[in-house]
DNA sequence: CATTCATAGTGAACACTGTTCATTATACTG
DNA sequence: CAGTATAATGAACAGTGTTCACTATGAATG
């Protein structure tokens, strides 16, 4: 009993040592570079065995691109948690702020998940806790009267759109002539939700003692361009 | 002489003759599952013969690709001038469901332009035709003071974000349980647009005369949710 | 008409790819 | 030590994009 333990445990190991060596085949070569030979040899097993952990070189992907979402939801809910008195708005900036910030750090990953690999759509579709996360964001700005009553859910898929435009073109585009990187993303985000916010005038459902939204918009400038 | 047009004529035939089984390979059976080989048999030549025509695969789908664009570009295009009465702020929210349309009709083009592939960085980026149009579209609602005076580049590159977001996430995660597709592209739109526009209530610049944009946001519904 | 000659087209070959599977090596149990 | 379950292999299959020495074709020239 003891010894199939030691099995199993030295089992999982590889398969660890697996997964960490095609992430930095992944990361290195790109996904379109990356052959499960290459990942063969880097490990010194034979191509075969690597079947041994991963049905497919698919399903070895899907766990990659899993642990690299299990680290942004991780980014995302703290934000939701740890600021639990603060702002909601401000934490849904923050937390969409997070969430591109995520991407760019990590292109391979998110080129990956939301990019180049169609999702195989077997079984009614699992919503991505990451999502569930904004959703649950959007929420509270909703219920604590900071949004005008607009749909939580539809809502939420607009601002996961918008965060998710912006993070894929400037990963995909990184020699468009950009404006400011910074500056361009908070003009996708406070766009965004400025425009949810109750308006400044409107008095709508809004209650006393609840201060309006700041409308950050960037201002008007000369169509200064910094690099990518 | 009569006999080297003749010739280049039919090996111009051959090429166009190429690129129309190519795209029906190419949309029927989508990117990753297009081959050359296949292309060869359908068009009923030797592989190779292929490569007198385009030096690569890549290339070949280049050339796709772009013709596909043209198309949208001319709709744009036509939407730009069509109307040159028009309401610019209304030509502008077409011309963004026009491209948004665009990519949910010929989704293995999108993929290929702006999802998979990344452009080649050899010579100083050329700024994609349509996004020009997008950018003169923005530069008159401002020159006509329909918007406030937002930047014209930052203000382009983040309704881009917002149009390419919604496009991109609609083709990628057709699963996913969105509400209705044309509620949340029009949700998108309006919201990008509207928070742009001269808002009722502050005079800002807004001459007399010219009417404010309304503010077309969804009503607050029930999480109401269609198929994808 | 015969000969040259550029071009079009071929098909075999190269170096890969993901995946399977019969076979062998290994390590543990009775 | 024999038996057995599992790990690992390496060859094989069917495919990929691309190249290139070669041949067929058809027009232009002597």
């Amino acid at each position: 009993m003891n010894a199939i333990a030691r099995r199993q445990k030295h089992k999982a190991e590889l398969k660890t040592q697996i997964l960490e060596a095609a992430r930095q085949i992944f990361v290195r070569d790109g996904y379109e570079n990356f052959s499960m030979r290459k990942l063969a040899q880097r490990i010194e097993y034979s191509p075969g065995s690597i079947y041994l952990h991963f049905k497919s070189k698919e399903e070895l992907f899907e766990s990659l691109v899993e642990e690299s979402f299990e680290r942004l939801l991780k980014v995302v809910a703290g934000i939701q948690n740890g600021h639990a008195k603060q702002d909601p708005v401000e934490s849904l900036k923050k937390g969409l702020r997070a969430y591109v910030d995520f991407g760019l750090r990590n292109p391979n990953d998110y080129r990956f998940a939301f990019m180049l690999r169609r999702p195989v759509q077997k079984r009614p579709y699992r919503v991505h806790p990451v999502f569930g996360v904004l959703r649950h964001m959007v929420g509270r700005c909703v219920e604590e009267q900071r949004f005008r009553a607009v749909d939580v859910e539809s809502t939420s898929q607009a601002l996961w759109a918008a965060i998710h435009g912006i993070t894929s073109l400037l990963i995909q585009r990184p020699t468009f002539p950009w404006v400011g990187r910074k500056e361009l993303i908070d003009q996708v985000i406070n766009n965004a939700v400025d425009g949810l916010a109750v308006m400044p005038g409107s008095e709508e459902k809004a209650t006393a003692g609840v201060r309006h939204a700041q409308f950050n918009r960037v201002p008007a400038t000369s169509t200064a361009r910094s690099r990518s």
